[in-house]
DNA sequence: TTATAAAAGGACCCCGTTGTCCTTTTATAA
DNA sequence: TTATAAAAGGACAACGGGGTCCTTTTATAA
């Protein structure tokens, strides 16, 4: 459904907001570590992250990735929208170029329901909602911290 | 959601599905142009249908593809399965290898809502019933023939 | 019984996504 | 004011899905 990275971006976001509430500015090598995925990929990505500014990052000694806290709450579809277009949300589940609402493929209307619920689902939730559920415990991010 | 090659198959079934209805048993090539599919990768696709018994072919002159009349319906599940697996019924929408139900990630609940729901339409549907729409004319398989 | 038309199959290529590495920039602590 | 620790950035490598091409097998029509 996402890609690898967007999945990444997706962890990768709510670890840095989990650790901003605890007060630390995460590197990308905590980073990478926690979310189980490739340091120098999870740098680019972070990257990618904060040149569209989703996140902000501090260079030198202390640095780290963090939210700016003026900023609003974060929406999975934000995340999606930046790292991998929203191309997901409109293609014909049978692949045809031409499907619509005016010319469906036979697929389309089952179709459209499910990548409908998914848009709103992205729309909705948000990183720092996703990270609040880790933080009670409700959820995990890995196998590990919880 | 699915691979570029299963599309192909599902659209290439279709089309042997109302040519057989109408007396005919189509060639790979008659099937590509159809289903705007480069013809050599359609052939790849096709073979591995018939490898897997989900469709009938015929060598030498004369021959092309078809639906062996004794067999049931086919759902899309079946199509699916053999082309890319069924991974993507069981994915995590996070990307953890961890997450089930007793272990979820914070998506864990709406994304697996989402992913049965398609879960459910693709073994319902089958190549027969999409095939029948077409020929109804209530729906399209390209911007073509209708 | 041979020329032809078709699918089957093997070997290979291409390209985007994923992933690495090394250098540059920037900030801070000592 | 310098050594160090961090992100930024550019160039490149690897892998897999998508795609091509050519040869082999098989059937049929002439």
């Amino acid at each position: 459904m996402l890609a690898k990275s967007t999945e990444y971006a997706i962890r990768a976001l709510v670890f840095v907001q989990l650790r901003n509430w605890e007060g630390k500015r995460p590197g990308v090598v905590e980073i990478a570590k926690e979310i189980e995925a490739p340091p120098a990929f999870s740098a680019k990505i972070l990257q990618t992250l904060t040149r569209h500014r989703l996140l902000d990052s501090a260079k030198g000694r202390g640095g780290g990735f963090f939210f700016n806290n003026e900023q609003n709450e974060l929406t999975l579809y934000q995340v999606i929208h930046v790292m991998e277009g929203d191309a997901c949300f409109h293609r014909c589940g049978f692949g045809l170029k031409s499907c619509n609402n005016d010319n469906p493929c036979p697929l389309h209307e089952q179709y459209k329901e499910v990548r409908d619920k998914f848009f709103e689902i992205v729309q909705e939730e948000t990183i720092q909602a996703l990270s609040e559920k880790i933080r009670k415990g409700e959820a995990v991010l890995n196998r590990g911290i919880g």
